[in-house]
DNA sequence: TACGCTCTCAAACGGTCGTTTGAAACGGAC
DNA sequence: GTCCGTTTCAAACGACCGTTTGAGAGCGTA
């Protein structure tokens, strides 16, 4: 039984690893470039030269801390999204879902830190990270535009690709300020660490936004 | 002529407002951490002390960065909130431009830098910064959510809470992180550089998000 | 036992950071 | 001119940064 569970990370709790882990918690807590190599060591339980050794430099640590778990993460939002019925009057939403559910449940189990840091991301002004968070998402927002287009034919591409920033937005700002929705709201809302809740709300929301009516035709090319 | 233009502050180019303005510019490009003291005072053309001699410390200089746009940027969206009519069909568009607008056109005239700044602002992993920043916009955030409240009674003050915060979301990645979008569309949106298109759809959308139907009823103490 | 490979370790490298200091320059009041 | 408060300046402080080094531990294989 302990031989089944080390399914194929940590056989006991792997230096590379726990770098990882250790990084990740970091770098959300405190941002990447107030995380210094001394902490995340100390806090992995692993030597300073043991970075360099596995990943190279630091930017090598930061690549893999995020790479680890944007793939198994895309990949799920396209196989929730090949499962989708675009032609159910709730396409819209079961679209959305699919696109959110992944990093808000995220959030809450296994890779806890991560939503908060991923929720950040797009923010920070390291060129290299930006450069490999877009490719590691272009897939995604190809396939996931191309369905909001069928699903919503009244909108021109560049009104959609607004919309759709729209929501990787509000997103964003869910999983990476859920802070700033408990202060103001007293507590009363649990933020990310209800994803189910924040789910809903995000769905409704956004679904009504992507359906109101367009700003201009649909055809785009024209202005 | 050359007396008046000097409305009120850079009575020449005051060493102050110079390290306040290369501070705000380098912030925006490489976020606060990543900019060190003496390329801020290299900008500006000062002295490195004259950091500590105008701002105390670095943390200082943060603050005054914030608060010397933040107020005037908060004024103006009360103001503009006082002049909405909250009566009219399009209350909700309204009360969203109010609170949009301000923001959205400091990227565009004098604060070009600040809106991007601001985009980022919340994700700033400084306790400090959060704290102020916070207590910088709690009463905007009251007014808002007060003029949300009557504007759409069917909503209860959890539910309410939630999609502010969606609208802020989609607001802040939109002035913060405006170069995806430009990307993805290969440069056919032009993102935060072009204000009204933005203000437009950001209009449009949300305000079919705060007008969807209720998830839970008015009343929400509840559940 | 000896080898080769993977991995860990303590120690040090040069560099940059925020901050401090004490003296020099400025500029209006007397 | 002399004084005094304000502002600027070059230089240095100790601390911490990412990175490198070279030795050595662990271990399966011959």
């Amino acid at each position: 039984m302990a031989a089944e569970t080390e399914t194929q990370t940590e056989h006991v709790a792997g230096t590379r690893e726990s770098l990882l882990d250790a990084a990740e918690s970091l770098f959300s807590e405190h941002g990447i470039q107030a995380s210094s190599l001394r902490m995340i060591t100390q806090r992995a339980g692993a030597n300073l030269a043991a970075v360099h050794y596995h990943f190279g430099s630091k930017e090598g640590l930061v690549r893999a801390v995020f790479s680890r778990r944007l793939k198994p993460l895309n990949e799920e939002r396209l196989r929730l999204l090949d499962a989708c019925d675009l032609d159910a009057e709730d396409g819209v939403e079961q679209v959305l879902r699919a696109f959110l559910e992944p990093l808000l449940r995220m959030s809450r189990e296994r890779a806890r830190d991560f939503g908060r840091l991923m929720g950040r991301a797009f923010t920070e002004p390291s060129e290299e990270l930006r450069t490999m968070l877009m490719e590691e998402f272009s897939e995604t927002v190809r396939r996931f535009m191309a369905a909001f287009a069928r699903l919503l034919p009244h909108l021109g591409e560049r009104e959609l690709m607004w919309r759709y920033h729209f929501v990787a937005g509000a997103m964003a700002h869910t999983v990476g300020c859920s802070y700033l929705l408990e202060k103001y709201s007293g507590g009363a809302c649990g933020g990310a660490s209800n994803p189910d809740e924040a789910l809903g709300h995000l769905v409704t929301f956004l679904a009504a936004g992507m359906r109101a009516p367009a700003r201009t035709g649909p055809v785009s090319p024209g202005e």
